[in-house]
DNA sequence: TCAAAGTACCTTGACAGGCGAGGTATCTCG
DNA sequence: CGAGATACCTCGCCTGTCAAGGTACTTTGA
């Protein structure tokens, strides 16, 4: 079962940023994580996933360096900054808060009748 | 506190529906509906709202029809089809599976480390 | 030896949903 | 009469996603 993308939109900074608080890491290898960690029912496309590279450095909540790929294609790796855990506690607190919202609001309450 | 609109984007259609599950309503009512039921922490943005009844209606989830506006302006209600039904069905099972998915990644696990 | 497949990166252009801004019409109340 | 509430609507921009297409290096196996 795949999952419609419009209902991950929105996550993917905090996917990301959630995934170097673990360490440094690269492009490719946060993809087959997330992709693994899901048992293929998502997967961050390429495009977006450097997209949201790009953004996420811009405003500074990252930062790049260059490394050796051991055995194939060389790997600009990412690091999370202080911003970034910040910013990543941020999106934390705010998705708790976002998921009892859309919770309420999703669920079939017939009594909400009344303006 | 309010809420990012990335995180509720791809909502906006089972939150409509959920409500009309409950009765046929009109535009300004749902609004108001969702205000209150999250103390303002959110709201449908009328032009998100009216866009929102556009699509369900073209897609067969919902229809509409004229109502008198009882000491106000005239309403235009609508009414969740057979096919609304199962589409809201269809998005809740969705939601469920997007957000185990989205705890599962968003949560730092420092052991997802391996390729 | 050389093609295929894997590793790893990147950009362009189009699309869809959200929404700010602006607009219309009606009714009630002071 | 004017303000404010009720109630609807559209245009055009913005942002995040992603299909498609591309580059470059290494390993493997026929």
């Amino acid at each position: 079962m795949s999952i419609a993308a419009d209902l991950i939109r929105g996550h993917t900074d905090a996917i990301i940023l959630a995934h170097l608080i673990g360490g440094d890491s690269y492009g490719y290898k946060i993809n087959n994580a997330v992709k693994r960690a899901t048992d293929n029912a998502y997967e961050l496309k390429e495009a977006t996933l450097y997209t949201a590279f790009r953004r996420l450095e811009a405003s500074g909540c990252i930062s790049s360096y260059w490394g050796d790929g051991d055995g194939g294609a060389r790997r600009r790796y990412y690091s999370i900054t202080q911003h970034g855990i910040q910013t990543y506690n941020k999106m934390l607190a705010e998705w708790k808060h976002a998921n009892g919202i859309i919770n309420k609001l999703i669920y079939t309450d017939t009594e909400a009748s009344d303006i």
